[in-house]
DNA sequence: AATTGGTTTGACCAAATGGTCAGCAAAAGT
DNA sequence: ACTTTTGCTGACCATTTGGTCAAACCAATT
């Protein structure tokens, strides 16, 4: 766990905010270095190269990512509040735009996801651990898989999209807030009902 | 309605295929020039700059999508039938990605929707309709914004990250394309059933 | 055969972009 | 005080990229 200079955290936050506007082909490194305020000259000093700069925010947000998804592990709470606790984490986590940035770019190049498997597997922890509820006779049958994209989308597709459904159905802010606000739980409520009524 | 020559019609599907892979800023006139078969000056002869491509590619969907949208005019059907038509054609509809490449630029540059905002809105045909059986007492109530949300969040995004999904969950290639194919009807049931019984 | 009009392209250009480097400034040792 | 290490930058470089253009090509018309 090596520590980061204030410099370095000032360019990874500027980097952060640059990729996940633009794309990593659409940012520009005197963008990023302008962002964080300092010379261009002076960002390739602390990350060689773009691409270095892109693999530091990639694994430390993947590394983010999976910490949040390990929480599938510890069996204390009762399966309907420990999905809508989760819920709200994905959501906030979400909101900070890092893991729709890496994926997107993942969609473009599969081989980032590939290359660097680590052996953890997000899907298996959220489909085995509602798959033994089902089992154990405390949930209706349903296709798990189906569970996991509803979720993901439901909770992804709203973040990633704001800006344009705050457009198309002409909410104004404070509307929209609100909405974004009590939207976690609306998810949820949605979820839970449909894992207690069964769903394929 | 100005037909389109042979030489067009090549040239755009090439430049659909590379913008929707790479998007704007990662497309390359070359490398759409090379898909089409023709040289970079006449892919330049044709459609004078990269931006009048897109335009061209925008406008096109753009207006694709509206007449898809339209069907919410017609009363015909039973709501439970339309809306799952409605499903099955948005979901054939955004497997060509073209919508979703177009919607992933207004996010990164929402002047693209507001200086040509036609006056067609999307949402309020959908919203409306669902709003007036609501009101002729054939539906619970709902708040049909989150029904719209719901219904593109579903549809789009698992097309979107299709790959990713297929890889994450683990699946392999046939009971992905098994699972795919009988997505839609597992949408629209989820819907169909929030409305009836009400959704907040 | 010659002319005309549209089509196609290799060669070229200017600007943008990722990246390098010698050198300066400011701490940090000694 | 001096040297050394570290942080930082303006100027510069090589390549990429969108875009242009004169010349060649090719069918249809005269």
């Amino acid at each position: 766990m090596l520590s980061l200079t204030d410099s370095e955290k000032k360019i990874l936050d500027a980097a952060k905010k640059v990729f996940e506007k633009q794309g990593y082909t659409g940012a520009r490194m005197q963008h990023i270095a302008d962002e964080a305020g300092i010379s261009k000259a002076s960002l390739h000093y602390y990350f060689r190269s773009k691409e270095n700069l892109f693999e530091r925010i990639f694994d430390e947000t993947m590394s983010d990512f999976m910490e949040l998804v390990s929480t599938w592990s510890d069996e204390k709470e009762h399966w309907e509040e420990k999905l809508r606790n989760f819920i709200h984490q994905f959501f906030d986590f979400l909101k900070t735009k890092s893991l729709l940035f890496i994926l997107g770019e993942i969609n473009r190049n599969p081989d980032l996801l590939l290359s660097r498997r680590k052996k953890s597997k997000p899907k298996a922890k959220f489909i085995s651990y509602f798959e033994n509820l089902q089992e154990a006779g405390k949930l209706k049958s349903s296709n798990m898989y189906v569970v996991y994209i509803f979720m993901h989308s439901l909770c992804a597709y709203p973040v990633l999209n704001a800006g344009l459904f705050q457009m198309t159905t002409g909410m104004n802010n404070h509307d929209f807030e609100v909405f974004m606000k009590n939207y976690p739980d609306t998810v949820a409520d949605l979820l839970i009902n449909a894992l207690k009524r069964g769903l394929n």
